[in-house]
DNA sequence: ATCCTTCAGTCGTCTTGAAG
DNA sequence: CTTCAAGACGACTGAAGGAT
């Protein structure tokens, strides 16, 4: 097939259009095969600013794209009118065509246009194409690796993003908590009109997390300091032979992570007093740093060593283990910049995969509802692994979701045994 | 709480262009 | 004339944010 790409006289030709066309005629095609690209597209789909709409078309496109059109330097084009591609998105065809323009200015695709605009792609006795007129995966493949490091950047932004989130979270309910503590409180209110102050500014999530972490270590040298004075009173007072009741001992202040999440939060206002598994999971982080401070004091004995198994809800999750989830979803987690060591880590890479399978938000807010945000993030992440490894077999891994969901509500869906099939053959 | 404005996304209609 | 693709334009819709 030549390596020429046409835009018909028909198509009003932007300079995203344009590059498009070059990267479609560029010779220097890296060996990439359709999965890791149509993985890499769909989690650079938000950093690519596509819409719904656009997600949808690349889904639709990628999954009537042949895989053996991907080998060598050969030119993925595919060939289905706007007719049909409304009826499967459900939207007209003029937002097909807007999608579709959309994914050339994204230099995702390339037109590669007839003389009358129709698509269709023929192919000889050995399946090979030899003429094709319809659009174009080769930019794709050619912007593989800068798509792939667009992908990634993202990933790390949310990933910094969240660790911030928890940051202001612990580390706010740890000044209160010191703050509430304190024999000194007149002295240290001023922290907690400054933290209040942090929070209320229009910082960025970030900048809020750095000032919180300033304030907190100010505020335990402060009470590092007022305690050393209160114990040198102390030994002063004891030469009378009288006892200083009101001193109080040093809090260990030595990190957030020392203070429970049963102490009042900073911004207890925040939290809604949910009971369901939803609510569960979102502590989760702070349960489990309560829970290491615990491993860590010596408390607990050898019975504690399946510590990954402790958050893990009764029902769907029965005999799963978050490490069993871990070793089985290897893919998922090596293909999204991902780690499933935590519950609470397998709840926030929720959103990536769901985006990465195409499922809609609400789908799975229903989910969650429905099962607990542990069961639902850990059926996503057995749908997604599954979905990755055979995405010939899984055509729509959203319907598979949804259809796992239902027999999770109907106590039919063994996981377990899923999981255990996907780590044996991993 | 209600109203108003803005904006992105979408849809419908009319039109053009080329080939069969 | 029909088919298919797409540009231009006006209008609708729902969400978000600000003003009252």
């Amino acid at each position: 097939m030549p390596a020429v790409s046409n835009v018909s006289s028909f198509r009003k030709v932007t300079p995203g259009i344009l590059a498009s066309q070059r990267l479609a005629m560029s010779n220097d095609i890296p060996d990439v095969g359709k999965s890791e690209v149509a993985i890499t597209l769909k989690r650079a789909s938000q950093p690519l600013g596509l819409t719904s709409t656009a997600y949808h078309v690349l889904d639709i496109l990628l999954g009537l794209s042949k895989a053996e059109d991907w080998q060598g330097d050969a030119r993925p084009v595919v060939a289905i009118s706007n007719e049909k591609l409304a009826s499967y998105v459900g939207r007209s065809e003029r937002t097909i065509v807007r999608a579709v323009r959309q994914l050339v200015e994204a230099r995702i695709l390339a037109y590669r246009d007839s003389s009358t605009g129709r698509r269709w792609v023929h192919r000889n006795n050995a399946g090979e194409i030899t003429h094709a007129y319809g659009l174009d995966f080769t930019p794709a493949r050619v912007r593989y690796r800068e798509i792939r490091k667009l992908a990634d950047a993202w990933q790390a932004d949310l990933n910094a993003e969240r660790e911030a989130k928890r940051t202001v979270a612990s580390v706010s309910r740890s000044i209160v908590d010191i703050v509430d503590a304190s024999p000194i409180d007149a002295e240290l209110d001023d922290f907690l009109d400054r933290m209040t102050a942090i929070l209320e500014s229009n910082e960025t999530i970030r900048e809020k997390a750095a000032s919180l972490q300033d304030l907190y270590d100010l505020l335990v040298e402060a009470v590092t300091e007022a305690n050393a004075q209160s114990a040198q009173s102390t030994k002063n007072d004891q030469t009378t032979g009288e006892r200083d009741s009101s001193v109080t001992q040093l809090y260990n202040t030595s990190s957030p992570d020392s203070c429970s999440s049963i102490r009042p939060s900073a911004n207890a206002d925040e939290f809604d007093p949910k009971t369901n598994d939803a609510y569960g999971a979102e502590i989760a982080p702070e349960k489990e740093q309560a829970e290491r401070a615990w491993v860590n004091s010596g408390a607990r004995g050898a019975e504690n060593h399946d510590e990954t198994t402790r958050n893990a809800p009764v029902g769907t999750l029965d005999a799963i283990s978050i490490s069993l989830l871990e070793s089985a979803c290897k893919s998922v987690q090596s293909d999204f910049g991902l780690t499933f060591k935590s519950w609470p880590e397998l709840i926030s890479a929720a959103e990536v995969m769901r985006i990465g399978i195409g499922l809609s938000s609400s789908a799975y807010t229903a989910a969650c509802g429905r099962l607990g945000r542990e069961a639902a993030a850990a059926i996503l992440a057995v749908v997604t692994e599954k979905s990755l490894r055979d995405p010939e077999k899984i055509s729509s891994p959203g319907g598979y979701f949804r259809a796992c969901c239902d027999r999770a509500a109907d106590g039919k869906l063994a996981l377990a045994r899923s999981l255990f099939g996907l780590a044996a053959s991993s």
